[in-house]
DNA sequence: TATTATATTGCAACTAAGTAGCAATAATAA
DNA sequence: TTATTATTGCTACTTAGTTGCAATATAATA
């Protein structure tokens, strides 16, 4: 038994996310779920799809949370380092599935880091 | 004539970005002022001030907005492209001055970026 | 299957960051 | 000094996200 019971609700949530890069922002889970799905539980199940390592969430320029499928996380412990994309034309916004790099800097432990690349989408050059 | 009269107001604030890399949050901002200036005044000014290109900001991983001192940047246009450093213990937020590399990526126009590094600072390992 | 234990959900109320309208005030220009 | 324009405080508001709690659904056990 793991922490997330498979439920409708889960279930439902998590077929947005199946074989997409595409990242959803809460606010917009909500919209989209609404008559479905309380807010509450909308982002109860995706806190849950996080700890458990299957989705993750990042932050956009507006300190909106956007969440996204993990591509090769365990649960407890977000690995996977890679960019995000956010159109500015359009919003849509999505993993980029290129290698980073950080750079080290002295005195300073580096665990972690969130790299948002803004700009235009093909959709909207 | 500027867009940013040098009010008292305005020179309190600017007067603590002066010569630090250290970054502060909208929330600590109105914390540190209180009684001296209104919680909307303060979000103003620092609109202001980034507007004009003296100050910049950006989002942590808690979606709080910060703000750091810009080194060179212009009116209008944010330029100076660097990392963000937050340490998880303590807290402390800083602009870290070193070169980032972002990634081309086809089929997109990248227009800007925003790196937060995460990890413990020197006073914290 | 019936019963018990545990996880999930909906609802309403709440928190907190940030914003908007508007009248009062301060700063600059004429 | 007066007129013009920018700034400020105040109050109320918006919005993303959270919390407590009772109701319900799911899973485990007998």
């Amino acid at each position: 038994m793991g922490i997330v019971r498979k439920t409708r609700s889960v279930d439902t949530i998590l077929e947005l996310f199946e074989d997409t890069d595409h990242a959803f922002s809460g606010v917009s889970l909500i919209d989209r779920l609404n008559g479905q799905m309380n807010k509450t539980t909308v982002y109860r199940i995706l806190d849950r799809l996080e700890d458990e390592g299957i989705i993750h969430s990042f932050q956009d320029q507006k300190g909106l949370t956007w969440y996204a499928k993990c591509k090769s996380c365990a649960s407890g412990q977000h690995t996977d380092l890679h960019p995000h994309f956010q159109c500015r034309s359009c919003g849509r916004t999505s993993c980029l599935h290129v290698k980073i790099t950080i750079p080290l800097i002295r005195n300073h432990r580096i665990e972690g880091a969130e790299l948002l690349m803004i700009g235009l989408c093909d959709q909207c050059t």
